[in-house]
RNA sequence: GGCGCUAUCGUCUAGGGGUUAGGACGUGAGAUUCUCAAUCUUAAAACACGGGUUCGAUUCCCGUUAGCGCUACCA
């Protein structure tokens, strides 16, 4: 462990101007992982300075979406729009020792400009002409009701770099940079300054981010190095991609996270599938056993969770390998604990079960080996709950078409009624006599059965699904069977 | 266009100057079975291209190509 004076601090910096999207959220996982390896403080801060594209709503979206991927953070959510003094006495400050100008230039002067220059081919840059404005002119300019933006004042020579976490040493040439928006005109900061400034103040020691923002980095190491401060580190996450190879978005259909939540993924396999897009423990995971397993806990992710692991290059995400991971961990689910889960799945089809809490439980662990998603619970599964369920017509129509069988089950049904013993073995064997009396095939009468009892034609072994289901429904419900019109 | 980043099976990745280039998801085949999954066995599948450096390059360097990102009074 680190001594406190060094310990780190990372933060999770969203802007409110949609959901918490999954590249975001691999960010925020990326973060709080970091910060829960290093025994460090975890922020929320809210990037909220774009007024117009903010909404109370996404804040609260994004914080729902972090709580379901059981993420917690030690300060915030701070906003910046509650910050906006510290931006405007920073800008000042810049202004006083030379680092940054006001600049009177118009929107449509600007505008103009960038496009006689594209027109000309040449790379449309502001030329820097407010630069010679001086500070008591613009001041009297200002007084006098002018309107004026803060630049900063890029070096026209050299280079800046920075050492990235990920990516190691980068490095820009300053003549490739602008004098860019410090202040708009309306006093509210750019990125650029807000960023830095919160940084600053809440003394940051690593920036962890989408690599979209590694072009924007040396434009804030140099407001660093204005402001007389000691660079953080920056760690840039190479981005997520939709199936086609291009950056993951709305047309790839579901990119927020919550979206995943309503497609019945379970948390736990989100944020494993997420932890190892774009990271790899390598020799780290035979700290906590196999080198080769992919299935890692929330606390084993904390343990071997490292910044060198990450890839320099964009993942694809893979929809398939989610589902794995889904089916992987609702089976390991403690049938307790899925409860909770299913219920809400219930609850959005406005279904009640029936049946006892423990017979509840025990046909969810008969359930949980075959379960691919949670929505299943909710649709095909319903028959082990309650007697309130549909019966699936093709199921119906392949295994129940026969007279003959729907007769036969129904007779099953009065002579499992008459069992002394209820048990796999009895019910198996009642059956087989059954249908060795009737000279008919075993597995009609067990396909049938199987659509008779549970809807499906698919479904865990019959006479497992008997015990759980107990005497008097198998009974009833073969007994039905009889009647049904097909 | 300029600048930056990247390039190992279809996808996620391990590896690293000499390897049968490893694993996972998915896919094919077989086994098992009362259905379907699961499970087990098994198969196919990759170092973008061209130059260097070197005894030797997939690994290091340069270039090409491709992809992505940035290029606002958005973040």
């Amino acid at each position: 462990m680190t001594s406190s004076s060094q310990s780190t601090r990372v933060r999770f910096a969203p802007s409110p101007t949609g959901y918490l999207h999954v590249g975001g959220a691999r960010t925020a996982l990326f973060s709080w992982l970091f910060a829960r390896h290093t025994g460090g403080t975890f922020v929320l801060r809210i990037e909220d300075t774009d007024f117009e594209r903010s909404s109370a709503d996404m804040v609260t979206g994004i914080l729902e979406g972090m709580r379901w991927l059981g993420m917690d953070w030690d300060e915030g959510p701070f906003f910046q729009s509650q910050r906006l003094e510290l931006y405007a006495q920073t800008a000042s400050k810049l202004v006083e020792c030379g680092h940054a100008y006001h600049c009177f230039c118009t929107r449509e002067e600007l505008e103009a400009r960038r496009s006689s220059a594209t027109e000309a081919g040449v790379v449309p840059r502001y030329d820097g002409r407010c630069r010679t404005v001086s500070i008591t002119d613009a001041k009297a300019r200002i007084a006098a009701g002018e309107r004026a933006i803060v630049r900063f004042m890029v070096p026209r020579e050299g280079v800046t770099v920075f050492q990235d976490g990920v990516f190691g040493r980068i490095e820009f040439a300053n003549a490739e940079l602008e004098d860019f928006v410090l202040l708009r005109s309306d006093g509210i900061p750019t990125y650029h300054l807000s960023v830095v400034a919160d940084d600053l103040d809440m003394r940051m020691t690593h920036i962890i981010r989408g690599a979209d923002h590694l072009s924007n980095t040396p434009k804030q190491v140099l407001l660093y190095q204005a402001l007389g401060a000691s660079l953080p580190v920056f760690a840039h996450l190479p981005l997520i991609l939709g199936p086609d190879k291009t950056r993951l978005s709305k047309r790839h259909g579901a990119t927020s996270v919550m979206a995943y939540k309503e497609m019945g993924i379970v948390p736990e396999a989100f944020r494993n599938f997420l932890a190892l897009l774009g990271w790899s423990p390598g020799d780290a995971a035979k700290q906590v056993g196999a080198p080769d397993r992919e299935i890692f806990s929330t606390e084993e992710l904390i343990q071997i969770f490292s910044l060198d692991g990450i890839a320099h290059s964009n993942a694809v995400f893979n929809n398939e390998k989610l589902a794995w991971y889904n089916t992987e961990y609702i089976r390991a689910y403690d049938p307790s604990r899925l409860l909770p889960l299913i219920e809400e799945e219930w609850k959005a089809v406005n279904y009640r079960p029936t049946r006892s809490r423990e017979d509840v439980l025990a046909a969810i662990t008969l359930l949980q080996p075959r379960t691919r998603n949670l929505k299943d619970f909710a649709s095909t599964f319903l028959a082990y709950f309650g007697d309130q369920f549909k019966m699936d017509e093709a199921a119906a129509k392949k295994f129940l078409s026969d007279a003959a069988v729907r007769t036969m089950l129904g007779e099953l049904g009065d002579r499992s009624a008459a069992l002394g013993d209820f048990s796999e073995a009895s019910t198996e064997e009642l059956l087989r006599c059954y249908a060795a009396e009737k000279g008919i095939k075993a597995g009609a009468l067990i396909n049938g059965a199987r659509v008779a009892l549970t809807g499906q034609a698919v479904a865990p072994s019959l006479f497992a699904v008997m015990l759980c289901l107990g005497q008097s429904t198998v009974a009833s419900r073969l007994k039905a069977a009889a009647a049904l019109i097909v």
